[in-house]
DNA sequence: CCTATATATAAGCATATTCTTATATTGTTG
DNA sequence: CAACAATATAAGAATATGCTTATATATAGG
């Protein structure tokens, strides 16, 4: 991998939102409504997020219905996952998305 | 550590030619100088460079004499070495130098 | 001191990023 | 098919980034 391929892949890391939307991934696969109810911002700006990371590879899209499901990726990336644990626990975010009955919206 | 930190590391890592001096500073320690001939890009280009680095306190720096070093830091920053490990080699580069006769300018 | 050398900082411009609002696309369902 | 729901895309504005040129600061040596 080359200079220019690993400064995109960290320009799509470089943002708090977008690390946040990995950290959530890394408890379970979401859906784009649910994107836009923890993280409480407008959909389109969830929606471009999602796009950067997956652009970047560092997710991949599911569709399901007319949902769309976001998980995690970036298995060419071998220095990801040692990042990935040092991001902050979302886990609570997706159970008070749960404890509000809003998980599951995408059913 | 919180995303907001997080991602501003990730700001430092999403340019090209930062993550070129930390491939560099890998193999050794450099002065400006030596950066400025090895990277052909302006000097203040290249000290503001090496300013973001050190603010996200991936470099940190050592005056001697006239000249300031830089050397790799980020001791905070568990994910970063094998971050690094992933970076193209750089040793062509500082060979080049030296065959240039070049290196030790900061001497 | 005075000058030269190495590095840092400042100001300004071009481009990139991240929102917002509006609209398009895709899939479901009656 | 019509109407709705979920998501994506586009255009535009505000801010951030990365260069340039010009200038400031710091150290060395006569």
């Amino acid at each position: 991998m080359n200079f220019y391929q690993l400064a995109d892949c960290h320009k799509a890391l470089a943002d708090k939102t977008r690390l946040r939307i990995l950290a959530l991934l890394k408890e379970e696969d979401l859906c784009v409504g649910e994107l836009v109810e923890i993280l409480k911002m407008s959909q389109p700006a969830v929606s471009q997020h999602v796009r950067k990371l997956k652009n970047a590879k560092l997710v991949k899209e599911r569709r399901q219905g007319q949902w769309v499901y976001y998980s995690l990726d970036g298995k060419e990336y071998p220095f990801l996952d040692a990042f990935l644990q040092t991001l902050p626990d979302q886990s609570g975010e997706i159970e008070r998305l749960k404890a509000e009955g809003k998980k599951g919206i995408c059913n």
